[in-house]
DNA sequence: TAATTCTTTGACAACGATGAATCTCGGTGC
DNA sequence: GCACCGAGATTCATCGTTGTCAAAGAATTA
């Protein structure tokens, strides 16, 4: 590797003068720029990204910190903050915490100090240790949840989204819809579980339709393809009759595809069946799945611009913004039949 | 952040004594290095990993170049890794390239030089191309490929994964086995495409049974459920008849699943589905999809156990290793019928 | 013409750590 | 009693950049 040294020796300038060329400063003659980007071409120069950040203070890395990768939202939303990541110059660390609220903490406090921001989606954090990691570095949330704490969030349109999606099957002319995903254990008051079924409730007011306690499942403690085929088991089981189900996300909808299937019931004729954040699987299960596709492109969009804006001047942002990124209904088979939709986002 | 010489100061020695703690290097009295101790702890005292990188040139962030992320084979495969590499001290940073032969090396030659190892996934690489990143930046290459070059290599077991699928179709009694996914146009030699067709034939020599031209299905240019779903309905227009379908990618089964069921077909009765990767919606599909698990733990275990090896002396390491990981066989609903393998990986 | 400004460039220190060389000092051997 | 040794600690230079300040020369002004 060839140093800024070298580059100056080469086109007979200072090493200073180099550094100024490089990073584009103001106050270099033309003809000493020239002679200094060839020297810098003959030599393949690249800046030593680590001695500038020891130098600068200033760096060019952010943590993204997300429970798994595996999970197709997850690995989705890391690829789109990736790609944004990019456009701002900035290289994105991911760290995995397994959705381990303890691990969380020690994450950040490990690496946090050392990198220039940090992009969160928090799962254990309570509202004092969310105001701990605003402290060590800039950060934005992604989270359902709000925090009492001066950090920037971006939130996806949950209860709006799920409100829409009630809308969709009520226009259709089904009205025993069943709500897949809820969730009456300890959980904070704020999460998407309890936003979404906010949004149910919403679609059948919207609508006139009563609120029955029969059609909510309570799915815990996590939202898999295993459990949301359970909960549609336990419903047919009971003899519960229904015509709908509007499942909290795609995984619990794919278990109820399955398992409304396996009970030998068609899908969209006698159930439709309707999921939340529009993953790949969507697309193509059998049948497709209409789903809530939360704007995941836009909210990595706007969590680098809140990012980026913080670690410039951490000081002068107003302190807590919030952004609620703008859905999309993706209707395919599971509710609207024919085959048309399907192979396609 | 406090720096060694705040720890120093602290504690009353010379910042070469905290940096000697640190590190656990010897010659440091017990009196001394518990002076140093309390006084790290007092003050929270992390080391700068930039300001070390910079003085050791050892760096400790190895990079993971990927086609994508958002495919469920990469994303635990990075997943694996990132876990991995976490054992080894070292941190994981993820760089997609889309498939672009030429952002591939776009890449490497961009941070290449400050990284202190590579994992690579490589689609378009040549030879050369090969030789050069193995040149710039201690490699370990991810590919069913193998390259004229002096690189360490992970593969996975793609012609026997493929040929154990065939004799499990066969055990079963399925004798007309089609193979999804074969690729005839100008892929290289030693590609997962030709590797898998060789590993069908293989599984129908075995078995005695003829390989029929008519029975072998292109797929170009990639493996996607669409073209999946495509290829199967090629077959079935043209009038062949076929019980069992070997799809070499978990998305091109679940295409084969979709067109199949879309035909009037059950599955398994009339026709037996399996695919390739057990990604984690093989598990889930409906029926659930029979597939080759790739040994993806083990894959990442080898590779970074070799880049390992390689970063800490370079020159010493044999040439050119290879390890090829052991697969097993995932037998689920696609195959057997029954839904007691529903649900489970 | 001399004084002043502006433009372009360079010398030097510093970011926070580590490697090499050096120093100190109590303990040995003769 | 003197040279020698080695463990434990220190000093100094250095990694590849960038910020600060000053210098040299060209251009402008009085």
């Amino acid at each position: 590797m060839s140093t800024m040294n070298d580059v100056a020796l080469r086109a007979g300038v200072s090493l200073k003068t180099v550094s100024r060329v490089v990073n584009g400063e103001p106050s270099v003659s033309e003809q000493t720029r020239q002679k200094v980007n060839a020297a810098i071409a003959e030599l393949d120069f690249r800046p030593n990204s680590v001695a500038r950040n020891l130098r600068t203070g200033r760096i060019d890395v952010v943590g993204l910190v997300l429970p798994q990768l595996s999970q197709p939202y997850f690995s989705s939303l890391a690829e789109a903050i990736m790609r944004e990541a990019e456009r701002h110059g900035l290289t994105v660390l991911i760290e995995l915490t397994d959705g381990d609220a303890e691990a969380e903490m020690a994450l950040v406090r490990e690496h946090g100090p050392h990198l220039g921001g940090l992009l969160m989606y928090p799962v254990g954090l309570s509202d004092a240790e969310a105001r701990t990691v605003a402290g060590i570095v800039p950060t934005v949330f992604m989270s359902e949840r709000a925090y009492d704490a001066p950090v920037d969030r971006v939130a996806m349109a949950n209860r709006e989204g799920v409100r829409a999606l009630v809308g969709h099957m009520v226009s259709l002319g089904y009205t025993r819809i069943a709500a897949l995903g809820a969730d009456h254990s300890d959980l904070p008051e704020r999460s998407a579980a309890h936003l979404r079924l906010d949004g149910y409730r919403d679609g059948l007011r919207d609508a006139g339709l009563p609120c029955l306690p029969e059609l909510v499942i309570d799915v815990h403690p996590q939202w898999s393809r295993q459990l949301g085929a359970a909960g549609v088991r336990r419903l047919i089981e009971r003899g519960t009759s229904f015509d709908a189900v509007v499942a909290f996300a795609d995984a619990l909808a794919l278990g109820a595809l399955h398992a409304v299937q396996e009970a030998g019931l068609r899908i969209p004729a006698e159930v439709a069946v309707a999921g939340f954040d529009d993953t790949d699987e969507a697309g193509y299960s059998y049948p497709s799945l209409t789903s809530v596709a939360p704007g995941t492109a836009q909210i990595a969009r706007e969590a680098l611009a809140l990012l980026n804006d913080r670690m410039n001047d951490a000081a002068a942002q107003p302190a807590e913004r919030l952004v609620v990124a703008d859905f999309e209904l993706m209707v395919r088979e599971s509710t609207l039949g024919g085959t048309a939709a399907w192979g396609g986002a």
